[in-house]
DNA sequence: ATAATAGTTCTCTTAATTGCGAACCAAAAA
DNA sequence: TTTTTGGTTCGCAATTAAGAGAACTATTAT
């Protein structure tokens, strides 16, 4: 592949990026900037380079590069003698994430135990129905206990 | 607990059922409809009824039904010799669930690997990192069809 | 044939979100 | 002390989304 057809891709890339990410409930620039530290091979950026970049306002650069940081996605990193701060993409890993899914899970769970609990009949077809579907919450996180400590030492 | 108390928990839930459902991209209304058939002890709701218990207008209730069918999220039955359509949870079994997750995964995993693919240095910091993520995902997905094996005959 | 029922579709208003620009602030440099 | 650099915050303008209402359609009942 030619060097400017690869840029072009991951020019791409950042977009389609975006996109995927604006579903998760990131706001367009927000998911944009993601997707500009995470594909490009250039891998840390001034506040500066950001703004150029993507051709957004400071104010914009500012609020998105805020959020993301506070949502763990990306971290900067200061190096001696350079007032700048140079953002980048969060590494956390795999358990980390592995965290998050099982924390979402729970809270699932805890709503549909809620919702089976308020029910007159416990045998209506909704209630049997959220009963099996809490059950097999129960039994996929029981196993991500052991999926995780099996990731661990491989 | 008292009737009159478990109604006005069950109307709380779909409340927050609804702002759960938000965050999973689902618009208002939309989201709260999901909570009344889920939580409701009546599990089967005509078109006008939505919209009286909902207090929405026939065009949000319309939108807001279509959508959800399409999504498999609720279904609706007609009983002979009544023209109405009777809207409620549609209950896919968890192993369809599993399904969903599995291929929400493969997309990300197909988008990393896309990103992987156009690195110029293979080993740059979110090169090596992106790879890891991506050996998580695969290593998740080999067991999660074990894992659904496993349910299947339990 | 006409009227009523059960919903759909289209257009418009209102409300919320997004991002900009200008003013501002703190730290470092001149 | 003043200026420059590297951002942040605030208020506004533009865009976008959500939902309402009215007109419309298709099926059934009279």
């Amino acid at each position: 592949m030619e060097e400017s057809e690869r840029i072009q891709k991951q020019k791409e890339l950042i977009e389609k990026i975006g996109r995927q990410n604006e579903k998760e409930g990131y706001q367009p620039v927000t998911a944009r900037i993601m997707g500009l530290l995470t594909v490009m091979d250039k891998e840390e950026y001034t506040f500066e380079e950001i703004v150029q970049e993507m051709q957004i306002s400071k104010s914009s650069a500012s609020n998105a590069l805020k959020n993301l940081e506070i949502r763990g996605v990306i971290e900067y990193i200061t190096y001696p003698g350079d007032r700048k701060r140079y953002f980048r993409l969060a590494s956390g890993d795999i358990l980390e994430i592995m965290d998050e899914i099982e924390k979402s899970l729970q809270q699932k769970h805890c709503v549909l135990k809620q919702i089976i609990e308020l029910k007159q009949n416990q045998n209506s077809r909704n209630a049997v129905f959220l009963k099996s579907v809490t059950e097999g919450i129960s039994f996929f996180i029981r196993h991500l206990d052991k999926l995780r400590a099996e990731y661990k030492n491989k």
